[in-house]
RNA sequence: GUGCCAGUAGCUCAAUGGCAGAGCACCUGACUGUGGAUCAGGUGGUUGUGGGUUCGACCCCCAUCUGGCACCCCA
């Protein structure tokens, strides 16, 4: 690293290979929210911080968020998260949309956080909602775009889990412990916290807390009660929509997970990988108050959002990420067998181009091997070698770098050649 | 924002105060009409950056940047 100015902390450069993932994510996000009827829609980049200073937690806007005077003198964002831009867009246009609302977004978000593996400053996410319905179905539909997103991946079950709670469930349970409602935020960051400590210091945090003995026991005995969901009536609905929707292998019920984020009223859920290696790869869940802070009329809605960062490094490890050479969009190069025939390389590139067949053509005149070695290097599937030879004999040779095989294709043929040689290819 | 660990060739890592090295990768040749294999040779470094200590610093000290771990928070 010589003079070379360094990428800001946190950010990342996207190298070919890795805009190739990025875009691989995207293109499955998309397919799989339009197979529901989803519809995409983007907000700015860039907010005024008022519209943050309603909603979200605290931390989010005052400790995490990219905040810096535009030239006139006014405080902007960098958006932290999607939904208060999501609130004012439907709060906007309430009375002209048509609900529920089915939209799905894949964007930029900066938080002004320590970097860690699995978290940047810049990020993608992809967030996903429905909103204007108020039923344990719609908590389903939301699950199930998950799983089916988990699904087409090839993620077997088991490998990703996405854990379901419900926290009127919780609260109701904890009424039922004579849990007082002024220590219950106290005892949800408890549960949350369950799994980072040691078993004594996690009982010395209850104790802590102020829970008695009693309601400390029967907190444990909550978050073992792998049947607890049955009490909830919702929780019973959205289950058995999961198993119509044909989610239920995707999913688990899991009573300590309860969520950070305040506005998250009913049922929550987050998908974690089976090692528990990673950080949670999504996460959301039911609130029922999208749009009266920016001055709407209250909408429920419910909705999960998921980052590119932990996505990746779980499916990288899962082995689902495919090799960015599969995804080169230079399948065939035209290589330029001397200076002299450079012209009738462009020409046949062009023949090939017009019929829809994308070609990179070799820029200059080189040694076979060479051209061939730099078709490995950018991934091309099929090389092309026309010379004097084929010139004479009106064909071309065309080379399947994959199988190691070449033919001499009439030129008039081979597009309908090459067509076959890439389906077949694509498919394998 | 707090504490801790790390940073040496494109990558993975050696060298512990005394000549900066290896493997892989890359380039060239064997191979002037054919990639991956093999063999031979070669390029590549201000040791993250800036100061300090020392006869001498990759090594010790200070600062700073970046990455990672735990807090915090969450995608």
């Amino acid at each position: 690293m010589k003079n070379i100015i360094q990428s800001l902390k946190g950010t990342r450069d996207f190298y070919p290979e890795d805009m190739a993932i990025r875009n691989w994510l995207y293109r499955n996000i998309r397919s799989v929210s339009e197979s529901f009827g989803y519809q995409e829609y983007e907000g700015p980049f860039l907010e005024s911080i008022a519209l943050y200073a309603a909603k979200s937690g605290e931390e989010l806007v005052k400790e995490q968020s990219f905040v810096f005077p535009d030239r006139g003198g006014d405080l902007i964002t960098l958006r932290p998260e999607l939904t208060p831009t999501l609130a004012r867009m439907v709060a906007q246009r309430q009375r002209a949309l048509a609900f529920p609302l089915r939209w799905w977004s894949f964007g930029p978000f900066w938080r002004y956080e320590r970097p860690q593996k699995g978290r940047t400053r810049e990020f993608f996410q992809w967030n996903i909602d429905l909103i204007g319905v108020d039923t344990p179905e719609a908590d389903a539909e939301l699950i199930a775009i998950a799983a089916q997103f988990l699904r087409q991946l090839g993620v077997q079950p088991g490998q990703i889990n996405i854990l379901v709670n419900n926290r009127r469930l919780m609260d109701s349970e904890f009424a039922a412990l004579n849990i007082p409602a002024e220590l219950r935020p106290g005892v949800l960051r408890l549960v949350d916290r369950r799994d980072k400590m040691s078993p004594a210091d996690w009982n010395a945090y209850a104790i802590e807390l102020g829970l008695t003995a009693a309601q400390f026991e029967g907190l444990q005995r909550l978050l073992a009660n792998n049947d607890l969901w049955q009490k909830s009536p919702e929780l019973v609905r959205t289950f058995a929509a999961l198993d119509a929707l044909g989610a239920s292998p995707y999913v688990r019920f899991a009573p300590h997970i309860i969520r950070g984020l305040d506005y998250y009223t009913g049922t929550v859920f987050e998908a974690w990988d089976q090692a528990g290696e990673f950080r949670a790869i999504l996460g959301g869940g039911r609130y029922d108050n999208l749009v009266s802070e920016v001055g709407g009329d209250p909408l429920p809605g419910v909705g999960f959002a998921m980052g590119d960062v932990v996505a990746t490094l779980v499916l990288k490890k899962l082995g689902i990420v495919p090799d960015p050479a599969v995804l080169s969009p230079a399948p065939v190069l035209v290589t330029v067998f001397e200076a002299g025939m450079l012209l009738e390389s462009f020409e046949l590139a062009n023949e090939l181009r017009q019929a829809g067949i994308p070609v990179a053509c070799y820029p200059e005149a080189a040694k076979l091997s060479r051209q061939l070695k730099f078709a490995d290097r950018i991934g091309a599937k099929i090389a092309i070698v026309l010379g004097p030879d084929e010139l004479a004999s009106g064909s071309v040779a065309i080379k399947d770098l994959h199988l190691g095989q070449q033919a001499v294709v009439p030129r008039a043929g081979a597009v309908q050649y090459l067509r076959q040689l890439l389906a077949s290819d694509s498919a394998s």
